[in-house]
Parts: C-alpha cells; sequence; structure tokens
DNA sequence: TTAATTTTTAAATTGGCGTTTAGAAAATTT
DNA sequence: AAATTTTCTAAACGCCAATTTAAAAATTAA
C-alpha cells in the first residue's frame, strides 16, 4: 500500500504501452503483446495497471495537459500580433509533440478508444483547444493583419491537421529543430508560399 | 458460379463496412456489428465477401485509384502555373474525397491494418501520391513562382494532413462546394492569411 | 413448375482477448 | 534476520473474434 516512487514501473508499462498503441493501435494491441515487450506474463501488469484503458486514459490526458499548459503560457503574454500569437502558440506545440512523439501520436491517433465519460472529456478539451488557435486568428482578423475573406474553420482545421500528422513523419534525429520547424510552419501559414514581388 | 451483376449485395456490404470501420476503427469493428447493421447472420457475409481484409483492400485500393486518376489528369495539362496546377490536383482530391467521404475516411486511417504484402503496395502508391505534389511544389520553387526558403517536405506535407483530415470535419451538407474549398486551401497555402499590402 | 442460382442460417471450430485469483519469488525496509 | 512491500507467475474464467461447413430458404431463369 505504498503510493509514492511507484512510478517507475509504472511509467515503463506506460512507455511500452505507447510504443505498442503506435504501431498496431489500441484496439489491436494485446495485453500479451505488451507484455512480452516488456520481458514478463501478460498477468503481471495488472500490478502496476488498472485496466488496458487506464494506459490510454493516461497517456491522453497527461498529454492534452502539456498542450494546454504551453497554450496558456503563450496566451499570456501581452502585445503581440496575431502572426507572433500563432507562430508561438505552433512552436509551443510542436516542443510538447517532440518531447514525446510517441505519446503525441497515440494522443492523436487513439483517442476515440477512451469509453465515456473520459471520451466526452477528452473531446471537449480538444475542441476548447483549437478554438482557443482559432480565437488568434479571428484577432489577426480583426485587426486587420489577416484577411477577411478566409474561411477560418478551413484556417484552424488546416493548422491542426498539420500539427497533428506530425508526430507521422517528423523525424527527431533529423536536422532541423521544432522552434525551427514551427517558425517555418507559421511562416507558410501566414505568408504562403508565393514568393514576394 | 455467376461472376455478374453480384455486385449490389456486395457493394451493399462493402458500404456498411465503411461506415463501422470509420466509425470503430477497423480493429474494433466486428463482422458480428456488420451483420447485424444489415439484418443479417455474421455467416451470411461470407457468401459475398472473401474476408474481413478484403473489404479493407477493397475500400483501400479503390479510393487510391480514384485519387491517382484525378491527380494524372491535372498533370496532362499543360501551360499552367504552379499555383494553378496545385489548386487543380487539391480541388481534384477534395472532390474524390467528397465523393465519398466514408472512404475516404478508412482509407486515410484504416490503411494500416492491411497485411502484406498488400500493405507496402498501397503505402508506395501513397507515397507517390505525395511525390507528385512535392514535385509540383518544386517546379513552383525551380521557377522562381514560390519561395526558395521553404521547407518541401513540410510544405507538401502540410498539405497532404490537411487534406487527409478533411473527411473528419467536413460536412457535405454545409453550403461550401468541394471546388470551392479546394479553391480556399490553395489560396491560403499559396497567398497565407496576411493581407495584402 | 422445374431447375439453377443466390442468399441466408444454425452450429461448430479454433483461437485470442482482458482480466482475476492465490500465491511464489525478489527486492526493500526495519 | 525478520517483516514488509513490490513484482511476478501459472492457471483459469468467461467472452468474443473470424471463419467454415452443410444445408435450408428465397429468388430468378428456363
Amino acid at each position: 500500500m505504498s503510493e509514492v516512487v511507484n512510478l517507475s514501473r509504472k511509467e515503463q508499462v506506460i512507455r511500452k504501452a505507447a510504443e505498442l498503441f503506435k504501431e498496431k493501435g489500441y484496439a489491436a494491441a494485446s495485453m500479451r503483446d505488451l507484455a512480452q515487450k516488456l520481458g514478463i506474463e501478460a498477468a503481471s501488469l495488472y500490478s502496476h495497471i488498472k485496466s488496458k484503458e487506464e494506459i490510454l486514459h493516461t497517456l491522453c490526458f497527461d498529454m492534452a495537459a502539456e498542450f494546454r499548459r504551453s497554450l496558456e503560457s503563450v496566451e499570456k503574454e501581452q502585445n503581440l500580433t496575431a502572426s507572433e500569437k500563432l507562430q508561438k502558440g505552433i512552436i509551443g506545440h510542436i516542443q510538447v509533440m517532440a518531447k514525446d512523439l510517441t505519446a503525441s501520436a497515440v494522443f492523436m491517433n487513439e483517442h476515440r478508444h477512451l469509453s465515456q465519460p473520459s471520451l466526452r472529456d477528452f473531446l471537449l478539451l480538444r475542441i476548447n483547444y483549437i478554438n482557443r488557435f482559432k480565437t488568434m486568428i479571428e484577432e489577426g482578423v480583426a485587426k486587420g493583419e489577416f484577411k477577411s475573406t478566409i474561411d477560418k474553420k478551413l484556417a484552424v482545421m488546416t493548422l491542426f491537421s498539420s500539427l497533428n500528422w506530425m508526430p507521422m513523419w517528423y523525424d527527431p534525429d533529423a536536422a532541423i529543430e521544432p522552434e525551427d520547424l514551427g517558425r517555418q510552419l507559421a511562416d507558410m501559414l501566414v505568408n504562403g508560399l508565393r514568393k514576394d514581388k
């Protein structure tokens, strides 16, 4: 009945589970697979976690909390143009992702296997997060910094799609740093591909 | 042993399967679920399809063929600027998607459950498709139409991510037409959000 | 109305799933 | 060294999975 420093083994289980969930998908990943990856029997897992879904819950909500924290710190900053705010929001998101690409992939692809009421809670967090990016874009339009003709929903979904897919192709060993990547994505979104005249 | 006009019931099965796979994910969707949706017993399905995976295979490769066809017809056109080509490629992709949003969602999210060698074949088709969009962007850079500073991989992945996520949020009953949506996405990508001075 | 074909079913097969239980082994604390 | 806690295991439970088989029912064609 100790509650402290119990983390080490449990975290090991969760990290390996993240790898497995990313690789095979939550539904296709079995607890026996997971146990084998850890070199133990499936039954042993249950000394560390309550259920398969608890692992998914932990992965999804921990990531959500980090994304939220990152966005909040950007929102607190003052005297930023809409472009700057957007850029910082994007960079923050990518930095959070880059810290754990595996968990990020699970967060993005597997959250739908959460059961109620967790699923509802998760989706609420997500829609809230997206809306806060949408607000940044709307502020940009209101201030005359962004075109008023743009479809805001399209803009924010494009941004969010792009962020969400990054864990699929971003190579952390490659030359490019999360901050650079974020800067470039923000630049592309704000200024486009077209060469200035 | 008839081979003709057998399509009707089989297609019905495949369409319902697409809905189910989109909703629950391939691995979590059972043949019993599917049968129930059709009002028959699970065993009856096997008069129409060979296996669960055959359904997934059909859905994924049929969509892939349609995307390919669409892109090829754009590539054939001549005397287009890079922006125009990109725009037409994007519009084509969205039109194909809009014709069957359910199958598109399966194509995007569930293809990874294909087993070898189908999975390999599918991924080859996909990388080829992406590379053809990348070529469009590179041509734009080569002609001086696009900035030379852009990260081409980032650009094409952003585009592709955005296209891939559309079936998740695009509402076919909403006011916006696939062609308009494509035009706007292309405009955002090429010209950015920033207001022209 | 037969004959042929398509569609469906009940029943079984084989196998994997998440999880529980009772307790052994190993590691840690006292 | 003894006591406590953590980690692990073998064995089982009940359930659900995809698929096969042989045959019945429904539909279509001759």
